[in-house]
DNA sequence: AAATATTTTTAGTCTTGTCTAAAAATAAAT
DNA sequence: ATTTATTTTTAGACAAGACTAAAAATATTT
């Protein structure tokens, strides 16, 4: 069994263990838990101890394959506890991170499969990212940035890379929600910026909102 | 705000402050908590500093009123916790305490009053016991051990004394539940063991099960 | 009321998870 | 290839919350 910090660090190695397939280096870690730097080396040198993680001083450290089932283990029940909160409990999207970092680390198997039960065995969490299934694997949809999409192709919203609270009033102040359809009009070499049709209406979208949306290419596509 | 453990602490008293009107003592505290007496003295000081209880050394500690409203949000946290997973979730009356243990420490305010709309803003948690609203008020019906009730005397099953799984357990087996209608038929004076009529079967309960059962008395009664 | 038993408090220690400051290793730059 | 900068680790400290053992206060007996 972990410990609550203990989960939070598995979680964060995980997420940055995603990215670089190399080690996840200690600054890395300190950076996303705002913590400092020695207290992740002595953190790291427990979790390594408990064979989660494998650590080589100075070399940073990967999760072991029992570190990668705990750890999507813990991010399985903070999705799931989104997606109750936003269509039990009437949550907005934007809402529901803090509340479900606390309950990612309730600890009760059958608790986690009846909600997972009660939700309908939703396979995606409410920002659109997977939920991992109870061995830990995940799929993954063909996504795109719509940054990266070229005039005339379009696709379906379906999540963000920024989950932060500001991008999400933004969006929904914009009327941009998942599910919806988004066609590229117009880009600007200049700063990046397009024009896209949603909702059959013509809004103009800067490129750091662009780099922040997740679109399914139906069209034009790979 | 209050740590997991302090809150543990207030639980603690506010639970021993019902029945003694005088101080909780410290030992008490230590017993309910499976502590010992030097780590009861230490957190009572800290949470007198927070202005939740009152505390003289050798006199036991009683709860402020700030204390007694944050106890009582505490309860009624576990307590709507408890109504969800049996009626959400499907566990059964004896699964719930542990899980609602760890629930009733999630800090949202938002959540628990969604949680509770969701419930249908229920006044009883799956023992019985009356969940406190927002002000920590908490409606006391008038309510019986069965032991108490003298022959020919019946009501209705509403609450559990012992809430511990091996009790209910024992109840789920004799098909035992709250809102059964119960009647004395008998009783022994050599062992306090009396008969009853329950789900239109006479059956024989011990004086120790009697004592754990409330009833809410239909005639005869007051 | 003195003697004994019990309860409570104090004093000091331990573990977990954090921190700061300094040392050591690695990486980058001239 | 040295020097400089950055990253990482070590060493030592601290707060929270628990513990043991001893001292002090309160209760109970006789």
């Amino acid at each position: 069994m972990f410990t609550s910090s203990e989960e939070n660090y598995l979680k964060a190695i995980y997420h940055l263990g995603i990215t670089s397939n190399k080690g996840v280096s200690t600054n890395a870690i300190a950076k996303r838990l705002r913590t400092k730097a020695s207290s992740v080396t002595d953190m790291v040198k427990k979790l390594a101890d408990k064979n989660v993680l494998v650590y080589r001083k100075y070399q940073g450290v990967s999760l072991t394959k029992e570190g990668n089932k705990t750890a999507a283990n813990i991010i399985r029940k903070h999705r799931l506890w989104e997606v109750f909160l936003v269509e039990k409990l009437n949550f907005n999207w934007d809402e529901v991170h803090d509340v479900a970092e606390q309950l990612e680390h309730i600890k009760s198997p059958k608790l986690i499969n009846e909600l997972d039960a009660l939700l309908g065995f939703p396979k995606y969490d409410p920002h659109g990212d997977p939920i991992p299934d109870n061995e830990g694997n995940l799929d993954q949809i063909e996504k795109s940035l719509l940054a990266t999409l070229t005039i005339n192709e379009f696709g379906i919203c379906v999540g963000v890379h920024d989950s932060s609270s500001t991008f999400l009033q933004f969006l929904d102040k914009q009327k941009i929600a998942l599910g919806q359809e988004i066609t590229v009009i117009e880009k600007e070499d200049f700063d990046g910026s397009m024009t896209i049709k949603i909702n059959n209406k013509k809004i103009s979208i800067s490129n750091k909102i662009a780099n922040n949306l997740y679109i399914q290419k139906v069209q034009n596509g790979q």
